[in-house]
DNA sequence: CGACTGATTGACGGGATTCAACAACCGTGG
DNA sequence: CCACGGTTGTTGAATCCCGTCAATCAGTCG
């Protein structure tokens, strides 16, 4: 798939389900007023819409953030696998549970941070999620996201992101460089966020 | 149980779960600086702690919202009933699905929607679900938040939520008297918090 | 009747938005 | 190779919604 495009609409029917690969996926909605807010992200080895796949009709768009490739599950063919195979079902809804614990961690980020706590917990969020996927090594990453994005991720405005990023290279909190972030401070990264990641559930994957 | 109590606290270990019986619930978290959010509130019927039940610690902080009555399942006893009664299953599972489904919106409304709208939001929703389960005939109910915790649940200040109440109730859109509210016009509420109640998932509740 | 919690009010300050313009970047095609 | 159009990033000034602080009022309960 390439970026940009999209997945599931908003308001379609849907049964099947997907998962991701390789690349980023986001799902997001749009009120009445135009503004758009991003409702969670997703990084491979995720299954962005189980939630849809399972309620039987998408309530938000899901859209590739990046370009990626996915792997598709007809509707019977995971009704089968979850009836038949306990281990895989208890797997599907332990990502379910997730998923919502990580809902909730983005209503407190967006409802009682300000805007370089929210911008700072994204960028420690992102880093960890990929580093439990295999996917980053030292401490810097390719952050995929444009600011018109952390902004509607934040609930923000793209002007005051980049005015709060701009703040945080300034005091050497990161580095950025075309879309790659460098985090040179972690801690004080992490206690301006105030990360903690016991709500990513990592437990279970570290190994 | 009494109002106030807690019934679950911050990174407890928990392995059993609960169904609310009488009375409401909320889950709420409390970040470094001293903000408070509440991630969900719980009507009668709802299974409040499932998430933190199934994965194993709690996240957030459990308590009554007033006083009410819980069904208390022990772990044991809910790992045979899932195994074993594939539609209860099926039934929990989707529940754990629509959390995530309002939590999603909850992000939504705390994320782009301001004051007016995110309270209008929050009465919609309310009033909504009290429907579905039954409690609610006519058009006033007992909301039975202080403002303290309105104001913790759209992420404002409670003083900002006094504000906005009254305007409220100046343009005739709402009456309160105690804790009671009443929806004057509930179609210009609606559209005030731009309220579309699809993401509730009420359809298989409608009977 | 005091003590407490919750609701209300006013003045002030500030973080974030808005609007609008401009610069930098990128892939495309002549 | 460079001109180009579109997207993304940057900047400044003015504005405003909401937060902060602090005091007061109202209702409840023992």
């Amino acid at each position: 798939m390439e970026a940009g495009q999209i997945i599931l609409d908003e308001g379609k029917h849907s049964t099947g389900c997907i998962g991701l690969l390789a690349g980023f996926t986001y799902r997001h909605r749009t009120l009445r007023n135009g503004a758009r807010q991003i409702i969670s992200v997703h990084v491979p080895g995720d299954f962005p819409d189980l939630q849809s796949g399972l309620l039987g009709t998408a309530i938000h768009t899901l859209q590739m953030l990046t370009p990626g490739r996915l792997a598709l599950f007809r509707a019977d063919d995971l009704q089968r696998l979850v009836s038949e195979r306990p281990a895989i079902r208890d797997a599907l809804w332990r990502e379910t549970l997730i998923d919502t614990s990580i809902c909730g961690e983005w209503v407190a980020n967006v409802g009682r941070r300000d805007a370089r706590g929210r911008i700072a917990h994204l960028l420690c969020e992102f880093a960890m999620r990929l580093r439990s996927a295999g996917l980053l090594e030292g401490d810097s990453y390719e952050l995929p996201m444009t600011q018109d994005q952390i902004a509607d991720a934040t609930g923000l405005t793209a002007v005051h992101v980049n005015r709060t990023l701009q703040e945080m290279r300034r005091t050497g909190l990161i580095h950025t460089e075309r879309r790659m972030v460098k985090v040179n401070d972690w801690d004080r990264l992490a206690a301006l966020g105030d990360f903690n990641p016991q709500y990513l559930h990592l437990e279970a994957v570290r190994n």
